[in-house]
DNA sequence: GTCTGATCATTT
DNA sequence: AAATGATCAGAC
């Protein structure tokens, strides 16, 4: 039942995740022959994981494309029954050292926001993992306003790191990216930029997009669908 | 430790 | 209630 699959173009790709709208996870998990989290503490990361295996991603754990050939990053994202996100979206891990001149046309978060195969997720707190549902999935990138946004974020936020910031950017910053601690926990350590350009040890971190930026990716495509 | 996949727990 | 800061699980 399990049989493997290789997306060969966009059509094909959201053509297989159309196929399972409607569905909810434990549905998908039973054909897939995958046994599901006790709960959602657990498995954080099953959703996505989940519908790797069932597009058939192949990126694994580089910072790139999960579907490289093609280009495209694939999201779960959790929303409530009025179509709004729960959480924001991780994109990619910030780079904090070796960062000199580096562009945003040349970041491992720009190649990954060019081209993303949206699935919302059904999530009201207080249902079970296993019975949310999978949504209509929405093949997006991002508008030329919206592109600007984004590299302007990126550009004033890696201005702090490369000037040994880190440690004074906060999740207050950026219109609709944001950097927030990305690590197993609080004694997981990396090396960056200190302010007088030595290294230091701080926590990882991670890019995120906020929820009004995903929300605004939802609500046009919900428009362009009902047209 | 460095990434991926995210959601949890606490503060605001 | 929503946002921020912290954390969970797994591959390598």
């Amino acid at each position: 039942m399990s049989d493997k699959f290789t997306p060969t173009s966009k059509e094909e790709l959201l053509a297989r995740a159309e196929a399972v709208a409607g569905l909810s996870l434990a549905g998908l998990a039973q054909r897939l022959d995958i046994a599901m989290p006790s709960n959602s503490t657990q498995g954080k990361g099953f959703v996505g994981q989940l519908l790797e295996l069932w597009l058939g991603a192949t990126a694994g754990s580089l910072p790139q494309p999960d579907f490289q050939q093609l280009g495209i990053e694939l999201k779960t994202i959790p929303i409530n029954a009025q179509a709004k996100p729960i959480e924001s979206t991780y994109v990619s891990i910030v780079p904090l050292r070796d960062i000199a001149g580096l562009s945003w046309e040349q970041s491992d978060i720009y190649k990954k926001l060019q081209h993303i195969l949206w699935i919302p997720i059904l999530t009201e707190k207080g249902l079970a993992i296993g019975e949310r549902i999978i949504g209509s999935p929405i093949l997006w990138q991002p508008s030329p306003q919206q592109a600007v946004i984004l590299q302007q974020d990126w550009e004033e936020l890696m201005d702090m790191v490369a000037m040994g910031e880190i440690e004074h950017i906060t999740a207050r910053l950026g219109t609709y990216l944001q950097i927030r601690p990305k690590g197993a926990n609080a004694s997981a350590l990396t090396q960056a930029i200190g302010p007088e350009g030595e290294s230091i040890m701080t926590l990882p971190r991670g890019f995120y997009l906020r929820t009004c930026f995903t929300q605004q990716i939802l609500m046009e495509a919900s428009h362009i669908n009902s047209i």
